[in-house]
DNA sequence: TTGTCGCAGAGCGTATACAACATGCACTCG
DNA sequence: CGAGTGCATGTTGTATACGCTCTGCGACAA
């Protein structure tokens, strides 16, 4: 519930979360409060200071956003390809699952929610790879979400990343990895070019 | 302590810890063990089953390796060229401690102690970017290290790692930004086709 | 008026007790 | 003899109490 405060902006940048605030609005005690901040902590998106609370990270600046977007152009085709490879009817359903709920969210227009599950749609593919870099991939995701859900969400351009999501699960169920990188490698090069200009702006 | 049996290959990948052995091995008592095994848990170093107990992750795959060199191409000369702009004496301090120390464990042939300096050297230099970044590329350092301790530092190699580092740290006592970035390029890339030998054996 | 010391309160750090859950084994019944 | 069920045990999940540290405010003295 916190995780989505932040990334959904409700706790905006910088913001002091109390454990007797966390507390509060979630109604259990300190100890999984403790547990969960310790989780974010590790996530990136919230950082301790002995003795003086934790507080929700920074945002990252369009420079950030974009240097990001070349780490995701390395990793992620490739682990797309490994999923591919391994890819269950299990996963599949998912997959499918998360991008019926996209389709939701942008003929609703919420924004935060598209960007949820925008990642989603990727992470659940990534998953799949068995690789141990899923790790790694979580901790950008959560920072590039906020920054995605306010700056592109907000606009028309979804749309086309929602047919690419599509192409890409079609490549998925051909059981086609080569087609899979290629296609996932064009998905995060258009929104790189589309986050370069809503940063311009 | 229980980070470095992990990144020391005392606790081997896959080992289990339950936070009763912990407790043993550390002293102290169960909430702190579990906000660490938490905070080991979000920088990709064990995974926690419920009710079944934390497992050490396992190891990268020499695949997976490679790829995380295309990604430290991306981020690190980039953050170091950010750093050198905002480089403190206290920052050139430290770097300097860490190479002097880093000097004396290749002199001892400790193979861990010198693969841990090798990451504190490029995470010290990072810090100083104030990047946002830093977050994410503790992680994959973490799952690197080990790799590197075990393949390279083993090996007379990283008698050329340490030159490379101290043309690095020149460069940043020159407060001249470009040359840091391109030096550390070519030192990240020097490591690369370091390890690639290395995995080929 | 200003600086320093002390105090009080808020918040985190740690310890421990109890509850819930998963697992494996033994026993029983078919 | 085999399969299924129930129990015992080990391990994590949660709650709460107590202690320590840091911070901010106020009073007193120079």
């Amino acid at each position: 519930m916190i995780r989505e405060d932040i990334l959904t902006g409700r706790q905006p940048a910088g913001a002091r979360l109390t454990e007797a605030m966390v507390m509060e609005r979630t109604g259990v005690s300190r100890t999984p409060v403790r547990e969960g901040l310790r989780s974010l902590e590790g996530e990136g998106l919230v950082i301790t200071y002995r003795s003086r609370g934790t507080f929700v990270t920074y945002r990252l600046t369009p420079d950030e956003a974009q240097l990001l977007y070349e780490v995701r152009l390395v990793l992620e085709p490739h682990l797309a390809a490994l999923a591919a490879e391994r890819m269950t009817p299990e996963v599949l359903a998912s997959v499918e699952d998360v991008l019926a709920r996209f389709v939701d969210a942008l003929d609703a227009a919420e924004a935060h929610e598209a960007g949820q599950l925008d990642a989603d749609f990727h992470l659940t593919i990534y998953e799949a790879s068995g690789s141990e870099l899923l790790s790694v991939l979580r901790g950008y995701w959560n920072r590039l979400q906020l920054e995605l859900s306010e700056r592109v969400y907000n606009t028309e351009v979804p749309r086309r990343f929602l047919d690419e999501h599509l192409a890409i699960l079609e490549a998925l169920k051909q059981g086609d990895p080569p087609l899979v990188e290629k296609r996932m490698k064009q998905h995060i090069e258009h929104g790189r070019t589309v986050l370069a200009k809503a940063l311009a702006r």
